[in-house]
DNA sequence: AGCTCATAAATTGTATACGATATCGAGATT
DNA sequence: AATCTCGATATCGTATACAATTTATGAGCT
């Protein structure tokens, strides 16, 4: 035996994935239980996850890696808070990135591929509609993985996941208005785009709904709220 | 006291960058002291840092987040072989942002970013006539990060990090003609379009610039090869 | 000889123990 | 009353111990 191919999913996705903490913080953050600022103790994380502190600092320096957490050296943990200026940055980026993808997936979107964007964009609206913001959020940010993931560049997905990862936070902080009308809209008409394979429209839509939501953001206030970390990691 | 400012400068890069083990392996990496596939042992690393296995897993881990290492679970690490497929993302994902840290790095380079650039640029040629390969390569990569530090844009930074972090590893596969002719041509007249603030001109250099390497990989073989870690690292 | 299976050695995964650093609070000082 | 100092407590950083898994070795079999 030469080599197993196996190794080859195995390994890419294993590390952290397979990582109680991280899943579960980064989840708690994309889904908006855990606010920017929340301090995230060892110990207690401990005896949420039910696993040694070995775990839990291999969970939050993964999670420090994609940008999810500030690890200040003895002083613990928090989840991240982005200045103005990171999220600047991240949208930046993303208005650079996502045009790319958007048409790179319109060239190579399989029937499949399409069926699996659409049954997320109706995820999405079901969850809206049903006031469940958390999912909605979630969902909203997959949407724009999964486009990348049908691009069949790994690299750009890699950095997309971040910069949506970090969108949530910056998204938490930032983002007054009552959200997600636009995006439900945006996104029907990019899957319409990529099932027509039209790479120039699909990268078009994509820069102009980043544009949307970038200039939407509003740079003011940023409070700071403590509540109880199992209540927002458990449920 | 509200917000020691030091902790932003301390947390960023002092999580990974303080780990001897990944300093250490990133640097021979990018000296291709370390050729890609070699095993990176626990206990070996361990005996050549001075260090826990603690400190060998969180820089191992580091490590696979940046894509410099292969982590198999129960199997260990080994410097990462990315295939020509990655090769090709790899550059393809370059050729799209360093296009524009290049533009603004024209539009905001100060002198003493000039000078640094050419100060790089010199030593760069300097280690090439001194037939030192590794240092050359890595000044080389360097100087391409150096640009995206003088964009200004933190995020696109940490990508170009990886990107030519992993361009080592893919110089040290597929590269076969004696290199670095080009380079120090063009990175003399990328510099000179930055200092002149010639964004459309920087832009447009860095692109052909990374264009002629990517051409010019050839993905053929990609032998094994096993010598003595302890050589490989400590010097 | 080549193969299979069992056992031993080596290596990795996780938990825990201990030392270092930071945080908090009581009492003294200005 | 506010600030400072110093001890107690909590939290983090690193090393080590033990369990689980993989790899190497060799006897026995076809």
């Amino acid at each position: 035996m030469k080599h197993d191919p196996r190794f080859d999913e195995a390994r890419d996705r294993h590390d952290s994935r397979s990582n109680p903490v991280f899943v579960g913080v980064e989840r708690a953050i994309h889904e908006h239980r855990l606010p920017p600022g929340t301090r995230l103790a060892e110990a207690e994380l401990c005896e949420i996850y039910g696993v040694s502190r070995t775990i839990v600092r291999a969970g939050l320096q993964a999670l420090t890696h994609s940008q999810l957490v500030t690890l200040v050296p003895n002083r613990g943990a928090s989840v991240a808070k982005p200045t103005p200026s990171d999220a600047q940055e991240v949208f930046e980026a993303r208005e650079l990135i996502e045009p790319r993808t958007a048409r790179e997936a319109a060239r190579r979107a399989t029937p499949a591929d399409i069926e699996l964007l659409r049954r997320h964009s109706a995820e999405e609206h079901k969850a809206l509609e049903a006031r469940d913001y958390g999912r909605s959020l979630r969902l909203s940010g997959l949407f724009h993985t999964e486009i990348a993931r049908i691009s069949g560049q790994k690299t750009l997905l890699g950095f997309v996941d971040q910069l949506v990862s970090r969108s949530a936070l910056i998204i938490a902080l930032y983002w007054h208005r009552e959200r997600a009308r636009c995006d439900s809209q945006c996104h029907e008409r990019l899957i319409d785009a990529i099932a027509a394979a039209k790479p120039d429209e699909a990268e078009t839509l994509m820069r102009s709904h980043l544009v949307d939501i970038h200039t939407a953001l509003d740079f003011r206030d940023a409070g700071d709220s403590s509540r109880d970390l199992r209540d927002m990691l458990l449920p």
